[in-house]
DNA sequence: TTGCGTGCAAAGGTTTTGCATGGCA
DNA sequence: TGCCATGCAAAACCTTTGCACGCAA
């Protein structure tokens, strides 16, 4: 028969992505926290279920510092295609940008420079406001770890 | 005795650089063409290298497909500070825009959004005119391997 | 002569794959 | 009973590093 099955895992998986809606995660960090509450998963399953997640679209892949993949989960609501995302190379926190500027740049991008862009891959790279404050005060360790995350729509 | 040595394998990877500026390569990339000129460096040393000139800012260093790193040498007038990348997801290729809505933006993220942007990182991903054309048209292969790539000066 | 640069080979890390086993329908 | 899914281990990859040798200054 054809289609797909509910195992344990991927539901285990699916549970720990929506618990932690648009936070980021390693496949590393994803199976060391479900290992942490009693409910392992493979990585090879892990890499293998978040790699069809992302296919499928619920959740957000890409490459974040030292070239590690990260993967964030996505509310279904959301549509991806439809604002940018702002990556701070410092945390590897992952923004979501609600903000009129950003179609007005779609749209000069495509008339002025025929390049049409895909909101859903780019990456507005910089540093995120706490960061920025780390960095004034005293020195900033290198993971961070401050993976909590928002929405920024703006006026 | 303080300082850097002129070697042949900096001054031939110097001169491929050079010869081919703006256009996009892996480190594999240039030890292949490098071999095939006859002009072999080890894969260590181009890693070695490219990677300082990176740092030191003539060449630009980002995270491609396949999360394979690209090098891209640039002009030494080239200030890759102030203005904008798109990167084509179908070719690979790494366009250079220079746009007073660029500007705009940096100063709106930052105000509205406390956000500082980086543009020497941030890459606008997208497809370009060239790939929309063929997409428009037959099926388009893998790599397009359409390395040629130019500047966009935005009126 | 001094010490940086080079290149090989090995190590390091992430991601993918092969295959036997296990579990869903 | 059929298949899909899982997980281990091994392989595949890109990249970095250690170290002895070579070469520039």
């Amino acid at each position: 028969m054809r289609g797909e099955y509910s195992t344990r895992q991927k539901r285990e998986l699916l549970k720990f992505l929506k618990e932690h809606e648009l936070e980021n995660f390693s496949v590393d960090e994803v199976v060391l926290r479900l290992r942490e509450r009693g409910a392992s998963v493979g990585r090879s399953t892990a890499y293998r279920y978040l790699e069809a997640l992302a296919e499928q679209g619920s959740v957000r892949k890409y490459a974040g510092a030292q070239g590690i993949t990260q993967y964030q989960s996505v509310s279904d609501s959301d549509d991806c295609s439809r604002h940018f995302h702002m990556l701070c190379k410092r945390c590897g926190t992952l923004m979501h940008v609600d903000c009129g500027l950003m179609e007005s740049l779609s749209r000069h991008i495509a008339e002025h420079h025929g390049f049409q862009l895909d909101a859903r891959e780019t990456m507005l790279v910089g540093v995120c406001e706490k960061c920025a404050q780390k960095d004034a005060g005293g020195e900033v360790d290198g993971d961070g770890a401050d993976r909590t995350e928002g929405r920024h729509d703006c006026v």
